[in-house]
DNA sequence: TATTGTTATACTCTATAACTATA
DNA sequence: TATAGTTATAGAGTATAACAATA
């Protein structure tokens, strides 16, 4: 009788991990990110700069500590995004009005130019990933995203 | 007339990122790992060393090289995971019955016995993580993130 | 010549502790 | 006493280049 040899496999078979929402979830976040890096690039931003620049451009004023709350960054990580961005003379941090602490973060004239841009590609680069849903397939995947994190 | 004062922000208005897949992708993926990391400390296992062992269940024998392109994992950062993996006697590496190469994964048996508590763990989180969708939204969401990345 | 597994190493991202100025 | 912003630094995660053994 021989020695059983040890079995090969031909196939992977990842059912289990794909019956698992934080796999799939995981999985696609980083197809989108994969994407975004790569057509965001021309406008020197990934996800994490993107994020602050859009709040900012939907909330002028805003501050460092509103950024990171709602954005899950830790403060002193965001201290150097901000002062590249400042660098690039994309923000500009104005004293806030009423809290001698903080500071009001604002887009500068080229800030709007670009995010007006990036945006916009953002937005485009996004229906490109999801070109194998419908519209309402898609609008339903945000919904129920949102339900699991919101 | 008075100069205009820098504007101030109270609620922050989030709703352009909100309208992104990506970004809700990134955010609902965030929730379901740090549920993970929390429930699954126990076990010493974060969501990649857990998706090597499940990949080692359900495919005894497989080899580095089909672990790496299978989950994304570049083969010099899964040395190490493995070394600690067969450190902690959860795998074994057996000779590669047709090629002198490659190794094969196995688990050991404690291995399968803590995997068999992993994975139950694992999948019992999730519902717990996705308690605000119904079963067949559940099934609907996984199947939505599945056409973006597969 | 190409591939598997490995080492060494660099780079980026994320996390913690401690300080200052103001509330 | 608590909070906003900052500095310095540590740790984890991810990346590239190069090598030995085998196909």
């Amino acid at each position: 009788m021989a020695a059983k040899l040890p079995p090969t496999v031909e196939k992977v078979d990842a059912s289990y991990l794909e019956s698992l929402l934080g796999y799939n979830a995981s999985r696609a976040s980083l197809a989108v990110v994969t994407v975004f890096l790569e057509r965001m690039a021309v406008y020197g931003m990934k996800p994490v700069n993107f994020s602050v620049l859009s709040l900012i451009t939907h909330n002028p004023g805003i501050t460092s500590r509103q950024l990171c709350s709602n954005l899950g960054i830790l403060p002193p990580n965001l201290v150097g995004m901000l002062n590249a961005l400042e660098q690039r003379e994309l923000i500009t941090r104005k004293p806030h009005p009423r809290d001698g602490r903080a500071m009001g973060l604002h887009l500068t004239a080229a800030g709007h130019k670009l995010m007006l841009d990036a945006e916009r590609t953002a937005t485009a680069l996004e229906g490109e990933v999801a070109s194998r849903l419908s519209v309402s397939e898609l609008k339903t995947l945000i919904r129920l995203l949102q339900k699991i994190y919101l």
